[in-house]
DNA sequence: AATGTGTTCAACCGCAGACTT
DNA sequence: AAAGTCTGCGGTTGAACACAT
């Protein structure tokens, strides 16, 4: 048979550790070593269960547990950690000395991820939420007006949709454009189609792929952890393959207009990066992930992207707003977005 | 000043795997 | 081998506090 039961539940205190019990419990693992937490409330005199003892100690009492607002460079940790480990925080709070599980997982709840969300990345997958996107200034742009184009297709981001929203946007697109474009342009008609096949059988992702499948696996989330970063390099990748064909150079051209003229683009910040008609610079531009999701702020930052600006920002709040701007989607009224979400 | 609302974070709960008997 | 405990972990809660009206 077992051991005896840990404790007797029934008449320990729960609750806020008062001074004097800090002080017995501080006291006595100084003299003896926290040794078996079930014993240690009954040597130390605490009417506690051992493990009220323990989580005490280990998010509270330590002596070692820094404490006070988390740095920057703390939270691009955490970040980067958590793009690739996902919840596992005591994986993440083994990597940030002085800091507990716990204290990690707060933080992460009340400050990064609601960061995130209003910079709309999903703090889970750290993609981009295209479910967010206002559909209708996209289906109505110039962009979908020159090409008909299925946005989430151009983009190359299928996970992290909802299926249902881009059904939707679909029959949107077929319904209302239906005699339009249909012959505008034969070899661009085809486009899309040929993107997606890409992206599920390009040998130019097999490294990528490995380089994901090699890192560990995110488990709290619904598919493998390819990380944001991933992602990028993909899309990125998918759209490098199209910019010798000449329709698409004209919907490069026709996105980045619109991208101004929807003001997608902060107005005080037109003048800090110079508008272009050269793909690679706006693909760059689309695809660069701001330093405060993923990417190390030891990379190199392409000039003319909106992470150059980001990292020049001399504050949080800076960046916060920035990031907010870039990803602030406007959800259409007749559309309750809540139906969406995951 | 009173009340309502939002935010923070210490502490609890329940689960799973390791361990003991 | 089986039954039960121990430990650590991640998710969740709710009291305390801050801020807005």
């Amino acid at each position: 048979m077992g051991r005896a039961p840990c404790c007797d539940k029934n008449g320990l205190k729960k609750g806020p550790w008062t001074p004097e019990e800090d002080l017995k419990l501080i006291d006595y693992i100084k003299k003896h070593g926290h040794g078996s937490w079930r014993t240690l409330p009954k040597n130390a005199g605490l009417d506690r269960c051992g493990k009220s003892c323990r989580l005490r100690w280990t998010n509270y009492l330590r002596p070692d547990i820094k404490r006070g607002r988390f740095s920057f460079e703390e939270e691009e940790t955490i970040i980067q950690l958590h793009s690739v480990l996902g919840n596992k925080w005591s994986a993440i709070a083994a990597r940030l000395s002085g800091r507990t599980d716990n204290e990690i997982k707060n933080y992460w709840n009340t400050h990064i991820r609601k960061r995130l969300l209003r910079m709309g990345i999903d703090p889970i997958t750290h993609s981009p939420r295209i479910d967010l996107l206002d559909l209708s200034s996209l289906l109505n742009s110039s962009l979908y007006n020159t090409s008909q184009l299925n946005v989430s297709t151009l983009l190359g981001i299928q996970s992290g949709v909802n299926p249902e929203l881009l059904r939707l946007a679909t029959t949107l697109l077929s319904s209302q454009c239906q005699n339009q474009n249909q012959n505008q342009n034969p070899e661009f008609s085809s486009f899309p189609q040929n993107l997606q096949e890409n992206q599920l059988y390009n040998p130019k992702f097999e490294d990528l792929q490995t380089e994901v499948q090699e890192h560990p696996v995110c488990t709290t989330s619904t598919r493998p952890c390819d990380t944001f970063l991933y992602e990028t390099k993909i899309m990125k990748t998918n759209v490098e393959q199209y910019q010798s064909n000449p329709t698409f150079n004209l919907c490069c051209q026709s996105l980045q207009s619109t991208m101004w003229q929807d003001n997608v683009v902060p107005e005080e910040l037109r003048g800090k990066f110079i508008p272009t008609t050269d793909q690679s610079s706006l693909i760059d531009s689309l695809f660069d992930v701001p330093s405060v999701l993923s990417t190390p702020s030891s990379s190199p930052t392409p000039l003319n992207s909106f992470s150059t600006y980001i990292n020049s920002s001399t504050t949080e709040d800076e960046k916060d707003s920035f990031c907010s701007n870039i990803f602030k989607f406007e959800i259409p009224d007749a559309l309750d977005t809540n139906d969406f979400l995951y």
